[in-house]
DNA sequence: CACGCATTGCAAACGATTTGCAATTGGGTG
DNA sequence: CACCCAATTGCAAATCGTTTGCAATGCGTG
């Protein structure tokens, strides 16, 4: 991997990444460092070869992507979300930011906006009128761990 | 294809999906009818893999099923999910049934149960109490047609 | 500054889904 | 009820996203 020397991520993310990847024994790598300047400078969740893309020229391979994402998302670091277009989507989650982003898809250019709360149905209604997407639905599903897996 | 003769679908759906297709000079085929057979069997949402394990002896091609759900999605009369476990899944959705369903899967096994409501947040504390399940969160995304494409 | 384990590059393996094409089959017609 | 044609299917190959084995390379520690 021939990345550019660590330009400078935000410090707090910086330090936090290193601590954080310390405490497992797991390495500062310029691959990581390159890969969560990417997802922190994006809001909107990004798919594997959409960070792959963005990476400073000298890049690292796309397998490596996969694998750092994967990690970061392990760390807590990184969250996944899977609109079911073909392949997922990871965002930053900033320090103690809140997870619970929900956003808006465009079925037919798969735009995706946004949405700044979480409620359902009702927040439909005025999801439409915000954002002029027309044909609006949701998706909600539950995850956890079922009785017999706990 | 070697399906058996047709043996019997709700003479209601049958007919519907006869009308739906002859509506766009499609076919009525065993494949077809034995798809929407199995898929109306079932209440959880199943992959074209399962459905194909599912269709009697002298089964049809994968690629056929898959062809098929893909056509009666666009018919309405079924309802893709994607849960984010590598393969997309489909219901089928009762004459005039509420297409909201929302399902409570198993991070672990990917047991999925179905869930009779459509609220949140405050909803999963109840999701919790009443199936057991762990560790639950929730995904919630809106899908809908941008400015732009409309 | 050297050493060892973690990480990366590369290419092959994989699983889900799609597609080209020739053979087959519904179904409307005469 | 036999025919004809467009729609459909089977089969195999092609795609696409994602994973993995392995040898080469790089971080972090001592």
């Amino acid at each position: 991997m021939k990345l550019l020397p660590s330009k400078r991520i935000s410090e707090a993310d910086a330090c936090c990444l290193h601590t954080r990847l310390r405490r497992e024994s797991k390495k500062l790598t310029g691959a990581r460092r390159e890969i969560l300047r990417v997802l922190e400078k994006e809001s909107l969740p990004l798919t594997n070869k959409e960070i792959f893309q963005q990476l400073p020229k000298g890049q690292c391979d796309l397998a490596t992507v996969y694998r750092s994402v994967q990690l970061l998302e392990e760390l807590g670091m990184v969250k996944k979300f899977v609109f079911g277009d073909g392949s997922a989507r990871f965002a930053f989650i900033a320090e103690g930011g809140d997870a619970h982003r929900h956003h808006l898809v465009c079925t037919s250019c798969q735009k995706i906006v946004e949405i700044g709360e979480c409620i359902v149905r009702e927040l439909e209604e005025r999801v439409v009128a915000r954002s002029n997407f027309k044909a609006v639905t949701h998706r909600l599903e539950f995850f956890g761990v079922c009785p017999a897996c706990q």
